[in-house]
DNA sequence: TATGAATGAGTCTTCATTCAT
DNA sequence: CATGAATGAAGACTCATTCAT
């Protein structure tokens, strides 16, 4: 019984998660998801409240990790004025977002790109706030540290700048065809272009 | 006669612009519209081949303006060293930017946000990828001209800066609050942040 | 005035021609025709009271021949028993066929294969009909003529003769491809065939 | 359960053969189905795929004894030239077209006359096509049976004699009101004719 | 004569969800 | 827990024809 329920949970979701890969949330049915699982359509009922929550289920384990590196990314070791203008420093943050890619590419693109008419249609604006939040926090602590930095900065740029984040995350998703080494030299690009940002910014 | 045609016309489209910017492509009805503009359902397709075109109608001013933008960004007097690490040039661009976004707003929050389904739907990436090809032209011509510059960048790298210039017009489009005295602070960050960031690429 | 009205007349029947050869009686529509005809939609109906009478001017040319074709079949003369199962007689029946074939490929086509909705929907049967009646007739006569020949043929089978008549037609018009020589040697085998069955079956 | 959803589908199927024998495939609608058979139309969905499935499953009775015949037709045990002009095997087959005329005659009026818009548009000239093969492939077997046969016979006068027997189907579907003893007699004479014809060409 | 505008009924199909058993 | 049946609103689009001017 618990078993089965179990089975039957699981029998769903993976035809869920390819449905969804690759169609997209308006585009999956619950049909077609009943007849590929060979779970009634209405049955599936008896195991997800609706179609929104059959995604969440598939997006969870994304959201799993984001959440822990939104964590780490917070925490107050970090507060540090040589961590933050140092190349390890940045290479770790661009090195998580790479890592966080290859690990959950598919569901990424379902979130940020084929989420439409979900409840997790607005989950990138909701990050990027989130983030904007910290980051904005962030830099209030680090000013009470290092008075002589400029922190004057504008919250609607620690706004863009965690959407920028954002942006080479889905870039990077939707550029599968990159090649190991042409990713490597746009990290090591784009390392140098933040890195010269901040610091002018900062007058660090 | 040709007066009332155009006056039907307009009516149409003014409640399509509404419905649109309201409840986006997909949330959009052509019954509704029918019903809003006072308009006999099957008359509107002689006013219009189908959805997408009162779309491509509702757009097109907006389409216009980039369309004008891209061509001038294009202009050959821009291949200039001095300019390009120039604040002026930088300030130039993100006033274009900015200008595009305070004359269309509800336009380009559609355009980009909402035209699930129509044959806009791709606009953004087809942007971004019209913008790359240009930047890396752009390069190319550039390097030819001042050969001590460092433009061995990422294709990639140049591919994500167009993106970032996109989500900027997103972000401004999307926070319809901000102050004018907070987005003239944040075009103070982003542009030290990016002429730092460039002449450290560049080497310059 | 005449001479522009007989212009606007032949426009729009030149382009009903190709699009009802292209497309049929039912897909051919009213807006597609003024389109490329370049007259104004309800304007047609000043030339034409319906799509039907359309149809009916495209198809009256072969309508004629068709005419002139049964009148010379019912013809007196012909009423000879030596001509009926020569090969001369027949011969020159199924050239005629042929020639109303090759003369209006196009619109036997429209007409048998593709009036479906319109008044001429059932012209083939119509027209077997007549001939059937023609035919019957015919043998009435030729029995009053010569009094020993077996004429007690059955009304259905002369309809099912009359019926094949049509259909060596309909098949001759949808196999364009047909070489001349191929035609010949199916004229050959019919003629053998067809005069060996009617003096079987005549007891001539 | 299953007895009722079996009871549902056969209420469908049985107003929509009606309507289908009434109206034809295009004349039939969705609609009226729905309304007459008071089953919901979304419900119909339920039951088949679309109206072309409909379709099918009322002509498929008609199918499989199509299929039926075809197979026997093609049995190597009438490789027989005794048979072949032997009124009794002709009259064996054409005693078969008439009972399946009688067995299926509206659902045969149906897939000649007014399938329009289906899929099995063209079904009546894709079986004079693979009755043709299959009559070709006849004429080659027999050749090689008895060499002195003249099987010299043009491949369009086999597709001809091909719709000439799907001819005599329709014209006997299309007159219901045909008695009994009329259709003998037409019997007769059609084996008369087509014996005395075959004979003559293949030069027996 | 010519036109643009209008009509209105019609087409098939899709979908997430609920109900009764 | 499972199922088949049912729902009902919604979707875009087509077409021949007529009306008022």
């Amino acid at each position: 019984m618990q078993v089965q329920k179990i089975s039957i949970r699981r029998a769903i979701l993976e035809v869920a998660r390819e449905e969804l890969f690759e169609k997209g949330f308006k585009g999956t049915s619950m049909r077609s998801i009943a007849q590929k699982s060979e779970v009634g359509l209405s049955n599936i009922y008896n195991y997800f409240k609706n179609k929104d929550e059959i995604l969440l289920a598939v997006i969870q384990p994304l959201l799993n990790a984001i959440d822990k590196m939104e964590a780490e990314h917070n925490d107050e070791k970090n507060l540090n004025i040589e961590l933050l203008s140092s190349d390890a420093f940045l290479k770790e943050n661009i090195v998580k977002m790479v890592n966080l890619v290859e690990g959950f590419r598919r569901e990424l693109r379902l979130l940020f790109f084929h989420a439409y008419g979900s409840s997790l249609e607005n989950f990138k604006n909701e990050f990027i706030d989130r983030s904007t939040r910290m980051g904005i926090e962030f830099l209030r602590k680090i000013k009470a540290k290092y008075p002589f930095l400029n922190t004057e900065i504008s919250p609607f740029f620690v706004h863009v700048h965690c959407s920028f984040e954002v942006t080479i995350i889905c870039e990077v998703v939707a550029h599968e065809e990159l090649s190991h080494i042409e990713l490597e030299r746009f990290m090591t690009n784009y390392m140098q272009f933040s890195t010269a940002g901040w610091k002018t910014i900062l007058g660090a």
